[in-house]
DNA sequence: GCCCAATTTGCAACCCGGTTGCATAATCGC
DNA sequence: GCGATTATGCAACCGGGTTGCAAATTGGGC
């Protein structure tokens, strides 16, 4: 499994044109496998255990990786980025992410898409829902 | 104008009970008057029109502004707190935007709110729905 | 395989929005 | 006015993120 996502990993990279490096390909892999948004800290936390990448070097790679498309960057509530794997063909399909309005952290739901009244002569080509509320985590811990 | 700001203010921040002082109602006048959210900087800015006020005394207003349910306070991309006077009784009602996504122009329109499939533990507070596509507008001038 | 230019990495120092500790000053019930 | 309570100002601090630059890695040509 953490194989798998290695190597889909440095396909992805390979994509792109640009050096396969193994901070990429460790960044990448955790995002990939990761079911939801991951801090820098966290991956920081997460990549020791297989050999050391310097705390700038990941934000650079973090910052490349949402250049490339490959990954997205969202912005919570404690003013921390966090970063998941883009889905391929991401911005066309229907989505809905759930949004916890208090630790900020972003994951995708299943959800209808919103059936909508347009005016004449508007034409949707897709539509984000964005379901603002709490998350399991942040319940527990009132 | 300015004067009916800081009248409203200072009735708003009388009904909380704590001490009505200068820095609140400046800051509080400030936002009431503003017609979108304002950062720190943007209201030190703003401030010395009239007299100095700490940087940190601002902060801790506006925490307090925010606390006491007068301010409403957001993070943008560039991770900066930004804050906007709230407006009594602040809706949460069902919203859904159109964007063109050749024009940019944002407008609100009618639509039923998507039903989710929330995982184990997660509270929806409310929804908000983007839908993305061509206005009349630029579907016309194609 | 080996070499070399271009790209990345690692390190140290830095930036800046926001927070904390504490002494001084303003507020308001009496 | 008087005094306990609450808020302000100042200085130092915190932490996520960024920048400058030398050393190391990558990968195309040979």
């Amino acid at each position: 499994m953490a194989a798998g996502l290695q190597s889909r990993a440095q396909a992805l990279i390979r994509n792109t044109q640009a050096h396969l490096t193994q901070p990429r390909v460790r960044v990448l892999a955790l995002l990939l496998g990761a079911r939801r948004e991951l801090s820098h800290d966290e991956i920081m936390a997460l990549l020791p255990l297989e050999a050391p990448v310097d705390r700038v070097t990941v934000y650079r790679v973090l910052d490349w990786l949402a250049a490339q498309g490959l990954a997205r960057r969202s912005v919570g509530r404690d003013r921390v980025f966090r970063y998941g794997a883009a889905q391929a063909g991401e911005a066309r399909a229907p989505r809905a992410e759930f949004k916890c309005n208090q630790c900020g952290i972003t994951r995708r739901v299943r959800a209808s898409a919103a059936k909508a009244r347009l005016p004449r002569g508007y034409t949707p080509q897709y539509v984000e829902t964005l379901i603002v509320g709490t998350c399991s985590d942040c319940a527990g811990a009132h």
